[in-house]
This record gives structure tokens, C-alpha cells and sequence, in this order.
DNA sequence: GCCATTTTGGACTGAATGGTCCAGAATCGG
DNA sequence: CCGATTCTGGACCATTCAGTCCAAAATGGC
């Protein structure tokens, strides 16, 4: 019929979203992008429609990785420990290289907040979509008496979700790992969650 | 002898860290900082070297002016009220549109990270600067016995980082006054510091 | 009022940007 | 093996970027 593409669209994503968690969406240039990609101009434009749109894929693929880790191994695992297991596979488990990057999402609301407010609040509607899973997470955990606590389980959400923030501000500073993994056991203690695994 | 500067170097610096605090290093571009300044480029290369250097001088400004907040009024002010108001003021009484701009230096240590390490890291001291004035605070408070704590105030102080760190990313969201409040209370709140005035 | 000295406005530079366009290559149904 | 159709490489585009440069303007000392 006719010729066919020559290159994997979900390998391409993953590359384009690997460069702009490294580089942030601005610094990250379209040869650049080809180039990690593998693919040419017209391909590009072809398969993804400009930069932009690119990002924004990129963006909600990342997001869906996040919630894949949280919704994670087992349906039913315990909520409190939910949590925990995500920071600490994250950010002290995974590997310095990826530990640096921080988050994207994060990375995103901040550095588009001005040049493109869409973009940013795309990416804070994707966090809002992660705090949702740690406030499941609490409700579970308080239902099953497990998390005595007179808090809202939207405040506790909400707070993780600022330490979530934090860590990864903090994860992109050239940090080493102890302090990081400190800074992480006092964040999950201070909310009262279980700080082994 | 010679012509006589016609702008005040202060107040340029001044402009030019509103409007790099507002839309990031790289968004920044010369002709906008020439038109915020209220200068021309001889004038701006003669007085700052370039863009690079003029950021420096903005993070620096930045840095110590957050710094003159916490030090704040009063010398004797109890240690453990000046990080709360450090962040109420800050974040809750400060006018909406600047506690959406978040924090010069955090911005920076994400936008950098890897398109000018060396400028992510100058602003990742100069949060350590701060960090180490939160730790005098805990210190203060611990010899005066207000503040019985198990744990170190070094961890303590950076929690307190952490914690202003996800507040400055919050902050850039256009999330209502009223949870922005809440988050601040809460963090405060879990870390044992008073949350009211 | 003139001269040495410094600042100023704005023209200019080369490089890089994201995006468009088209000729040629590759494929499959006939 | 040919032709309709789609994909690909790369030339090309206008725009923007940070930075340089110089002639003209403004000053204070004389």
C-alpha cells in the first residue's frame, strides 16, 4: 500500500521524554531531540505534530509511569506502606543518574508556570491525579484503623504531595544519597508512616 | 571628568531579578531585560558583563533578601515562631501574585540542573545558607527547652527545607489561597512548630 | 568653550531556533 | 513490474538569540 514507518512511535516517545525530564523543556532543542530520537525532521512532525504536543505526551506518559509504581505490585497492598515504597524506590533505590532528575511533572509546573501556563497546569493536573492515590492511600489505611490520625485524609494527601515536592527539588541538588535517604525518613516519619520497608 | 550613569544600578538589578524570578533564566531574553531595566545593551553589558553574570548578582540579591527576612525584626525573636512566619509571610500574607513566582533560588536549582550545573549549584548554597539559619532556629529553641525533640536539628533543618521547598513548587501551581494556608499549617503542624502568630 | 573620558543608542553579527516543503525512496496491491 | 500512497532526508525559511562595536552625546576639569 505504501511505505511504511521505520521506526517504533513508543521507543521515540520514551527517548523525547527521557531527554526532557533531563534537560527541561526549553533547553531541550529539536535536533537534539531527532537525534536522541533517531528519527528524521519530517518523521517527527509526522508522527507527533511539533515539539509541543510532543511534550505533552511525554508528560502524560511520565505520569502514568508515576501512578503505575503507586498503584504498584499487589492490589491489596497496605496503604500506609504505599507511600513509603514510592519514595524509597524513587529516590534511594533507583539509580544517582535517575535519582537527579527529579520529577518531571515537577520540573514542569515550575520551569512553564509563566512562559506557558497550559503546559503548567497540565502538569499540576497530573500531580493532582498522584495526590488522589495518596489520599486513597490514607483512607484505606484510616478505614482499616491502621492510621489513627484527626487529620483529613485530603491534608495528609496534600502535605506528602508538598514532600513528594520537595524531595525532588531536593533530589536535584548534587546531594548524596545518605542525605537524601534521611531526608526521606524524616519526611515519612514526621506524617507518622512506617519508615522500613 | 566623563559622562555620568544615567539608570541606578540597584534599582536595574532589581528589575532584572523580578523578571528572571518570574520567568526563569533561559524565558528571559536580553531585549526584555533591556525594557524592564529601562537601559540599553551598552549600558547593560558595561554595568553586569552579560546575562549570566547579572543572574548571579539576581540569586545573590535574592538569596540575601529571603535571608534578611528570616533574621527578621526582632534579634531575640524565639526560635521556633521565626520559620513559621518566615513561611506565612512569605506564602499566606504576601500578595497573590508574589507567592506564585515560588523562589528565585529553587526555581533555579530545577531550570539548571543540567544546562548550567554550576549555576544550579550556586543557588542549591545559597538554600543551604538559609537551610543553616533554620538549623540556628532549632538550636536555639532546643537549648531553651521549647522545642523536646529525639531528633537532630541538623535533620530537622533540612525537613524545614524540604518542606519550603514543596511549599515554593505548590505556590507556583494556581491552587486557591485557602489550601495553599492549609499546606503551610500542616507542615508546620507535623513538625511540631506553632501555627498561629 | 574646549578636550579627555565615559556612557549611550542602535546597527550589526553569527549562530541557533522551531517549523515548512519537496524531491526521492520504499512499500504493496494489482 | 508498475503506480498509488506514504514515509524520509535534508535544504530552506523567517525569527530570535546573546553579544560586539562604534559614532554620537554628555559630562567635569581646565
Amino acid at each position: 500500500m505504501a511505505r511504511p514507518v521505520e521506526f517504533d512511535r513508543t521507543d521515540a516517545l520514551e527517548a523525547a521524554m527521557r531527554l526532557f525530564w533531563i534537560q527541561g523543556y526549553q533547553a531541550t532543542s529539536l535536533p537534539g531531540l531527532l537525534d536522541a530520537m533517531g528519527i528524521g525532521r519530517s518523521s517527527f512532525y509526522a508522527a507527533f505534530g511539533g515539539k509541543r504536543s510532543l511534550f505533552v505526551e511525554a508528560v502524560g506518559l511520565f505520569s502514568a509511569r508515576t501512578r503505575e509504581i503507586l498503584m504498584g505490585p499487589s492490589e491489596a497492598e497496605a496503604g500506609l506502606k504505599i507511600i513509603g515504597r514510592f519514595f524509597r524506590e524513587t529516590m534511594i533505590d533507583a539509580p544517582r543518574r535517575r535519582v537527579i532528575r527529579g520529577c518531571l511533572m515537577v520540573n514542569t509546573v515550575l520551569e512553564m508556570a509563566e512562559a506557558d501556563e497550559e503546559l503548567s497546569c497540565f502538569a499540576a493536573e497530573e500531580l493532582a491525579r498522584v495526590e488522589r492515590i495518596f489520599e486513597r492511600c490514607f483512607d484505606r489505611a484510616q478505614r482499616a484503623g491502621e492510621y489513627p490520625s484527626q487529620r483529613s485524609t485530603s491534608d495528609l494527601a496534600a502535605h506528602a504531595m508538598v514532600l513528594n515536592q520537595g524531595l525532588r527539588v531536593a533530589s536535584r541538588k548534587r546531594v548524596p544519597r545518605s542525605k537524601l535517604k534521611q531526608s526521606v525518613e524524616t519526611g515519612l516519619s514526621l506524617l507518622g508512616l512506617p519508615t522500613t520497608d
